[in-house]
RNA sequence: GGACCUGUGGUGCAGCUCGGAGUGCACGCCGGCCUGUCAAGCCGGAGGUCGCGGGUUCAAAUCCCGUCAGGUCCGCCA
């Protein structure tokens, strides 16, 4: 409640001071308070408690006589400040010393009992929170959230204005761009049978900025893209983009570090204790994932070797990797049959897991270990040995185990470390983390064409260039990525500033020449004049604010969010439009009713 | 496109395995009592298409199939 704002200091029309400002400092003051009416105790119709609530808090307003007066009702309330009579205070309120006594009530505006409780103990159902969302965002939570988010932004936004960055904005309605995210497409009605799209985000945008010399731009940006929502992606999301010529990629996250931290601050009272850097190969081979939560351990570890000359034939794989689960040993079985099903559905051909327990008989330091596991007959007292000590396993934990290529055995069990051990997302310090050296292409598409990983302006590692054609999956970009906690908090990268590489990029992409200058021409043609060398990132605002305020879900922290099916319950939104409309934009709903069949 | 979870008076839940009268708890709502409560208390009352449709059965909230909505995840998210 007392991470709200504090009040603004000079209330005006219908109110002299805010309810939850008072304090015993007050006591004697005649004062005019507005509201919704939170709690009512009501002791016949002599006397009844009412707790007024507005966004800075609650106090009890002593009310004598009768009063029909029900939750959420809206008051104006004028009255004495008092002490509250001995014996009677409230020490789990801030205004707990003190109650508007005499106090004179005028109803502003009657309510219906509102359709869910906003007491805050009592968590509705989230279908019907974002129906009446406008009663959701009196709770204490969504007043906390939203208000931490606008502290965020309004600390990014200093802090990009502090490094020297200049606020530009840049179209929503822009140009088709296929590749990438699903475009949210408006149709022109000048124009019948074209487009404008929404922005996916503002790359190309900001990257014309810096040819146009703005040096260094930013931008709280929404972004839309047309891609299954989930609960940290909606339809549109908001990013602090920025752009900055003659910089390297240290630059770049430099200023990024900087910025986010004073949003940390902003939130939390202080600042990240670091940020650390490990390379996107790193990331795989310990956490298998480039996201990594360094929250907690269970980190992979390496265990190919020590099966190099296995007779067990699933392990005769190009990698193995373990996980070991302390105390993990009492899972049940049910629970172990789970993690196999998990694994084989994230990819993996199996796992294995393994119980281990004291050795039998004579224990001792140096003592083998037993390991319980269905596969334990297959495997070597040696083999069993070395997986132990490589493990540093200790009785009472799980060993789970993947043989396969190297980065599905790194990504599955990196995702069974997830389930296994995560903890909730409000839990523990914020660990911030650097993943550098991202791969310019991720893996292959049906025709064998490299996939860009980023996108297609990336800027390939120097060192790595003579590798295009040859090996193009081992080249490494200039690209990187902000994870916090688990989640991706944004990504960035040194761009192509010149045409030839540009050319040879969309090329290995498959994208020809004449396909280039239809799609990307005006971006090409404007590197023919003169393009600084430049770089850039952009922060999720929505996931970052999400895990300062502890919330699984960035639509706890947007006001009016969309349902997974990307509805939105109080509007009804979308909605067909009437047949007028479509005419005028050129549009014919194909899905409507059809011509009776004759 | 796919997997899984959830859907029961206005709200949050239990009931569902193992079919037997819409049964229960808490909040809210309506009425009554109550001058120091603070998630007020006490007494009484109203309120139900068990998401929807179909099937099995003498009998379905409960079992089966389909479907809709919400959620979590996979695909997707340059």
């Amino acid at each position: 409640m007392d991470d709200r704002l504090p009040a603004p200091p000079r209330p005006v029309g219908l109110r002299t001071r805010y309810c939850g400002e008072l304090r015993p400092a007050d006591i004697g003051q005649q004062v005019s308070l507005c509201g919704w009416v939170d709690h009512r105790r009501e002791h016949g119709d002599k006397l009844a408690f009412v707790d007024l609530r507005d966004h800075t808090g609650l106090v009890q307003c002593v009310v004598e006589g009768a009063h029909a007066l029900r939750s959420e009702f809206v008051l104006r309330v004028t009255g004495t400040v008092r002490e509250r009579p001995e014996g009677t205070a409230n020490d789990q309120l801030a205004t707990g010393q003190v109650e508007l006594a005499g106090c004179q009530v005028e109803v502003l505006a009657a309510a219906d009992p509102p359709p869910f409780v906003l007491d805050g103990y009592t968590d509705a159902d989230e279908a019907l929170r974002l129906r009446y969302r406008y009663l959701d965002l009196r709770t204490g939570r969504m007043q906390r959230n939203l208000r931490l988010r606008a502290r965020v932004v309004s600390a990014l936004r200093r802090s990009m204005e502090g490094q020297g960055f200049t606020e530009l904005e840049t179209p929503l309605l822009w140009t088709p761009t296929p590749e990438g995210a699903r475009e949210f497409a408006i149709p022109s009605r000048l124009n019948h049978g074209s487009f404008y799209v929404l922005p996916q985000s503002p790359q190309i945008a900001k990257q014309l900025l810096m040819v146009g010399g703005f040096d260094r731009y930013f931008q709280i940006a929404r972004c839309l893209r047309d891609e299954d929502p989930r609960a940290d992606r909606q339809y549109e999301f908001t990013q602090l983009d920025l752009e900055a010529s003659f910089v390297t990629e240290a630059d770049v996250r430099a200023f990024v570090t900087e910025a986010v931290s004073a949003g940390v601050e902003a939130g939390r009272g202080e600042r990240p204790a670091e940020f650390v850097e490990m390379t996107w190969a790193e990331a795989l081979d310990t956490y298998g994932v480039d996201k990594p939560d360094l929250r907690f351990g269970m980190r992979l570890v390496e265990c190919t070797p020590l099966f190099a000359a296995t007779s067990f034939n699933a392990f005769k794989a190009p990698a193995i990797k373990a996980i070991r689960v302390p105390g993990g040993a009492g899972f049940t079985r049910s629970r172990l049959d789970g993690l196999v099903e998990r694994a084989k559905s994230l990819g993996a051909r199996g796992l294995v897991w393994m119980r281990v327990e004291p050795a039998e008989g004579a224990g001792g330091p140096g003592a083998p270990l037993g390991l319980d596991s269905p596969v334990a007959k297959f495997l070597s007292d040696d083999e069993k040995v070395a997986l132990v000590a490589a493990t540093e396993a200790e009785p009472g934990d799980l060993l789970l185990l993947v043989a396969d290529e190297h980065r599905r055995a790194c990504e599955v069990l990196g995702q069974l470390r997830v389930d296994i051990g995560r903890p909730p997302v409000g839990e523990g310090p914020l660990r911030f983390c650097w993943v550098v050296d991202f791969p310019l292409f991720d893996g292959l598409d049906e025709d064998g064409r490299p996939q860009a990983a980023h996108h297609p302006f990336t800027m390939p590692h120097p060192d790595d260039l003579d590798r295009f054609d040859t090996d193009p999956l081992s080249v490494r970009a200039q690209s990187y990525d902000l994870v916090c906690n688990g989640w991706e908090l944004g990504s960035g990268s040194i761009r192509i500033h010149r045409s030839d590489v540009q050319a040879q990029v969309l090329s290995a992409l498959g994208i020809a020449p004449e396909e280039a200058e239809a799609r990307f021409g005006f971006l090409l043609g404007a590197f023919r004049f003169g393009a600084p060398p430049h770089g850039g990132f952009a922060v999720g605002v929505d996931r970052l604010v999400a895990i300062l305020a502890g919330e699984d879900s960035i639509r706890d922290v947007i006001a009016f969010p969309k349902t997974q099916s990307g509805a939105d319950p109080m509007t009804g939104a979308p909605k067909p439009l009437g047949p007028r409309q479509l005419r005028e934009l050129g549009l014919r709903d194909l899905a409507g009713p059809k011509p009776p069949a004759r």
